[in-house]
DNA sequence: ACAATGGTGTAATTAGCATTACATTTTCGC
DNA sequence: GCGAAAATGTAATGCTAATTACACCATTGT
């Protein structure tokens, strides 16, 4: 093992880097951002940077994967309040609307669409990482609620798919357009959750008729489907 | 006026150059393709780029404005085959699904959304000719049925919104990750929707209640939404 | 205190390409 | 055919920024 203090210093300076490097990528893009200026705010020198990172790509590429992460975490977290499934939607939707709509987020997002005109492999992993990563998420719920009773129409993935949607092209509008954050998010987003719970039969009032004050899931008999929806969130920062 | 000769070999230039020019923004995006590539397989010159287009962004421009339309006309067609809203909107959802995941058209879009980091007032009017208008085009759809009777859940703005949905989180999706254009494009576009026609109070069920069969609109007294939502569609190529 | 390891600062090097300039050829009305 | 106007081809020009090389300073373990 190296010795502790020697590994911090190193860690720092990456971490520096790393955060004025996303500053800059955020504010500017990749393109017009250059490494002198990189290391101008975060200190360090340009050797270091080619040091750590190999080269500018390397550099992005630990930028993207070190800030952005899926939604799994919120999606467990909303999950273990044990709300029923109309209130769970609601708080999973603002939660993930937030996380996904942020506006360091939608930057990033619009420099990795950007590169995947030159490195869609790159690209691909990141949708994997943070949008698939979550819509599965989402559907490993759905399934679980299936199983324990809760109606609703269609398939876990394909309602969570939709759900996403709610997030999507909001995300899409905001980064093609750089629309001002909408300050009517809360309405607009309650009117579209309330409007995918009721085509998914999940409203309120569906509820209603199973009595929806003691809500309990009962994992018992799984159906088919179950077993691969049920993938378990795996361990990543939110 | 110039001589029509003269006019006529100009633009059958600038033609061949926004061609090409095309063809390679959507090979190898745009700032890995130059103007000599450009230039060299549309025949005619640099000299004659800088003349016509001014630079290179001017060329941009022009490219990105040829190509991508609204989806206006086509809402326009599909209301007029006369059939009824479910009907309606299935086609329609095939048709914008055509239009806007046509791959040369996520590959501009690509383009669009990288350009939008250091132009965003070039990318919001893009979104403004092609996203806007076409959800406009179908909130007027919505609000002259709704005038004409057919119940539905929302205002036509927001069903318009909703709609749209359905597409754009595809879209980004194919932006993104460069997926290979799903050939189940048939089942899951009827699936969604489906789906949103049902959250949205107008799946087939719901018109059997008025008798489906011959469906005619009567546009006779009008809401209060409805005047702002009824913008007249514009003349514009699909 | 002292070497050694490794970070830092600066100054080349390099390369790509937009943009410009200009000399040559083509087009087209007359 | 002729000459003006426009198009073409080619060869600079110029700039920007990634990448590399190298000489100088800091920290750390002994």
């Amino acid at each position: 093992m190296e010795s502790s203090p020697e590994t911090l210093r190193l860690d720092r300076r990456r971490a520096a880097i790393v955060c004025a490097a996303r500053n800059l990528f955020v504010d500017q893009g990749y393109e017009r951002t250059t490494l002198a200026e990189t290391v101008a705010r975060a200190g360090g020198s340009l050797a270091t940077v080619y040091k750590l990172f190999r080269n500018k790509d390397g550099l992005l590429e630990a930028v993207i994967l070190e800030t952005v992460a899926s939604g799994e975490a919120l999606v467990r977290d909303v999950e273990a309040s044990g709300l029923p499934p109309a209130e769970t939607l609601r708080r999973l939707a603002e939660g993930l609307y937030r996380h996904f709509l942020a506006p360091d987020v939608i930057a990033l997002v619009r420099i990795v669409i950007a590169r995947s005109i030159s490195e869609p492999q790159f690209a691909r992993q990141f949708f994997e990482r943070t949008a698939n990563r979550t819509r599965d998420a989402v559907a490993a719920l759905f399934a679980r609620w299936q199983a324990s009773g809760t109606a609703m129409n269609g398939s876990p993935t394909f309602l969570a798919e939709m759900f996403m949607g709610i997030f999507v092209s909001d995300l899409q509008t905001q980064a093609i357009s750089h629309a001002a954050a909408s300050s009517q998010l809360p309405e607009r987003l309650h009117e579209r959750t309330d409007f995918f719970m009721t085509a998914a039969g999940l409203s309120a009032a569906c509820e209603r008729r199973l009595g929806n004050s003691e809500w309990a899931p009962d994992p018992s008999v799984l159906p088919g489907w179950f077993t691969e929806a049920m993938a378990v969130p795996r361990e990543e920062g939110f």
